[in-house]
DNA sequence: AAGGCAGGAGTTACA
DNA sequence: CTCCTGCCTT
């Protein structure tokens, strides 16, 4: 008989979700409701009570590490799980073009062009003044294929500007010639694949009888797109979301669609899961109170477990420095177990690392640069796609004169254009040598050692095979050359690599395979070492601490100062509920009234948000400020600048601030809290 | 072709 | 302030 105890330690709303069947299913799940518990029994109980095949359940996630993680709890519920298909929307697509790809005219071995990638094939098209802004290009060009638009549709949503769809178009043409593809096609060549193969699809329709999506509110058009076309006539379809924790807006993620699930699929029954296991009363009553203000909603109320809770503590300081090093302290007196400081942008994490190093706190900075995307990291992998993909324009350009062989912006442009021009590969016009001199020379000579190391490729195993390539090409003492700390790094971070490519086996199976690895999920989850955890808000989406420190809660850094419309404005706001609903015990929330923003001194005020936090959530300690007030008209006195009288009074989040005018003309403002200002109260 | 210097820009992030 | 790009010099 199959174990089914799993159930009973569900409550009443999880279980609906979990024997809910037939219908479309949406599931809401507020923060901390238990969310992946739910998915998880969901998928044992149709293996173990409905008796359907793991193999086809397919649950598509955004990250690797949700998808390993779901992988991992639902094999614990029940080893019947084993074999169910748990992937990124990404990695999915992947594999349905690895198997169909050569319909739409794709390679078997294609390789996948990153952001970086992206760039810089674009930027291979531009014309000088285009160039300059290669960013918004490349940006739009991204977008684009989130909303899935092609160069021929209606592209004035994204960026309105007349050379853009035809660069968009070239910039197609070339990805095609490369015989690549980029992070966006992994989604709308799979979308074409469906819709344009009707025997493909009824495969995968077969294939695939349960579909189930995580994180629904971070998904874009085009993944929708899919989803619609992977939801056939006997398909049993379940997402989960939350359109609160919807943060992804600049990268394409479109709330409408979790809003609009209802409409789109027809008969949905949603389920909210309300009930949150993680937070006390009070931290959930500041969360659900900010996020109150916020007017697209389909509207949840969670309903802590644990009541009551400590007071929300919120502090002002003079000076980000002065609120860094008050954490660091902080932190050393009372511990940095399970504790987390969090902030809007990577930038605000040096004055915190400062600080902490100073108090000698351990800390681990979460995410800034990714493994993958060091310059060292993606040189040798550009080499390897090399090897592989001799038409590789973007991994040619980058490592054809690194380290310098003479090789300079000519002589690559005649390269190319032959290339181009004749139709053969890269390497066989570098054989050629077609440039006169030195540089032809230079070019025959490295066409040779393309050769030969790939000639080896299938006789050794990966991980040597790759060494010998960064050490015989040059690269190995070129970082070497860097002073010490960077060659040190980027020696390490190639060891790393080594270390990683050494599970594969050699041959350009094992090198397909490894780089597919690397592109699809190269980021490396670095030591989960203890320390405190210095991370962004987005960052935080999933985790949860006992204690959270939220700086730099001052308008311009959090709301972003390039948060303009109420839309965006809802966003930052959406970013500050998920940031207050990790943390289950404690909530610490700091700004500051001074902070070198690029290089300038810039005075702050407190974030809107500090004002949307029920007043009985927080600290009364924190009022005791405007004890000593100074009402309009009262007589003070200061140091350096004498008697004068209160002309204005008025607040900035929470703190008082005055302007004087002094007996010698002179106006100026100030806090009270932090400037000494005494009241005369008797002339 | 390559290295040095001046000028401009500068969120958040997943595959 | 810091990083990156582009232009200028050698």
């Amino acid at each position: 008989m199959v174990d089914l105890s799993y159930l009973e330690t569900l409550n009443a709303e999880q279980r609906e979700a979990v024997f809910h069947s037939g219908s479309p299913l949406l599931i809401l799940a507020g923060a901390g409701s238990g969310k992946t518990r739910v998915i998880t029994t969901k998928i044992a109980y149709l293996v173990d009570a409905l008796g359907i095949p793991a193999r086809s359940i397919l649950a598509v996630t955004f990250t690797n590490k949700a998808a390993r993680e779901m992988y991992e709890r639902a094999l614990q519920l029940s080893p019947r799980t084993e074999g169910v298909m748990i992937k990124t929307f990404h990695s999915f697509g992947v594999w349905l073009l690895r198997l169909y790809g050569e319909r739409l005219g794709l390679a078997r071995d294609f390789a996948i062009y990153d952001d970086e990638d992206a760039r810089a094939l674009l930027s291979s098209i531009l014309d000088g003044s285009q160039r300059r802004h290669l960013s918004r290009y490349a940006w739009a060009i991204s977008r684009a294929k989130d909303y899935a638009l092609g160069p021929e549709d209606d592209l004035s949503s994204i960026l309105e500007d007349d050379d853009f769809p035809e660069l968009y178009a070239r910039y197609e043409d070339r990805l095609r010639d490369t015989g690549n593809v980029d992070f966006g096609d992994l989604i709308l060549l799979p979308l074409r694949l469906l819709k344009e193969h009707e025997d493909v699809r009824r495969k995968v329709h077969a294939a695939f009888r349960v579909v189930m999506v995580d994180e629904y509110q971070d998904s874009n058009v085009a993944q929708f797109f899919l989803l619609r076309e992977l939801y056939g006539p006997e398909t049993y379809l379940c997402v989960v979301g939350d359109e609160d924790q919807s943060i992804y807006r600049f990268r394409g993620a479109e709330v409408r669609n979790i809003l609009d699930f209802p409409d789109a699929f027809e008969g949905t029954h949603i389920v909210r899961l309300e009930t949150n296991y993680r937070s006390t009363e009070t931290i959930l009553r500041a969360a659900s109170g900010v996020i109150a203000h916020n007017e697209g909603r389909l509207g949840k109320t969670l309903r802590p477990i644990r009541q009551g809770g400590d007071v929300i503590r919120i502090l002002s300081f003079p000076s980000a420095e002065e609120e860094a090093a008050y954490w660091a302290r902080f932190l050393r007196e009372e511990g940095w177990e399970d504790v987390a400081v969090l902030y809007r942008a990577h930038y605000q994490s040096r004055l915190l690392e400062l600080a902490l190093a100073r108090e000698g706190v351990p800390y681990r900075v979460v995410g800034s640069l990714r493994f993958y995307e060091r310059e060292e990291v993606k040189d040798l992998l550009a080499f390897l796609r090399l090897v592989l993909n001799p038409r590789d324009e973007v991994s040619f350009l980058r490592v054809i004169n690194k380290p310098p062989r003479g090789i300079g912006a000519k002589s690559q442009k005649a390269i190319i254009s032959h290339a181009r021009g004749t139709g053969s590969t890269l390497v066989e016009v570098l054989r050629e040598g077609v440039v006169p001199g030195k540089a032809g020379a230079s070019m025959v000579e490295f066409a040779r050692f393309l050769d030969h190391i790939g000639e080896r490729l299938s006789r050794m195993d990966l991980a040597s095979w790759m060494e010998d390539l960064l050490k015989e090409s040059g690269l190995w003492d070129y970082y070497q050359g860097f002073d010490d700390y960077t060659a040190r790094q980027k020696l390490e971070n190639l060891q790393e690599l080594l270390a990683l490519a050494r599970s594969y086996p050699g041959g350009r199976d094992g090198l397909l395979a490894f780089l597919e690895y690397v592109a699809l999920e190269g980021s490396l989850d670095r030591g989960s070492g203890d320390g405190v955890v210095l991370i962004t808000m987005h960052n935080t989406k999933g985790l949860e601490f006992s204690k959270v420190i939220i700086t730099g809660l001052e308008e311009g850094v959090f709301p972003s100062w390039a948060a303009s419309s109420p839309e965006d404005i809802e966003e930052e706001r959406r970013l500050f509920y998920v940031a207050l609903t990790r943390a289950k015990d404690g909530l610490f929330l700091s700004w500051a009234q001074t902070r070198n923003i690029r290089g300038r001194r810039s005075f702050q005020q407190a974030s809107r948000f500090l004002r949307e936090i029920p007043p009985e959530c927080l600290s009364p300690s924190y009022e005791e400020e405007e004890e000593e007030d100074f009402p309009v008209g009262s007589r003070i006195y200061h140091d350096d600048y004498g008697y004068g009288m209160v002309v204005e009074r008025r607040h900035n989040g929470n703190l008082l601030v005055v302007k004087v005018r002094f007996e010698t003309g002179y106006t100026c403002e100030f806090l009270p809290s932090y400037t000494p200002l005494e009241r005369i109260r008797h002339e």
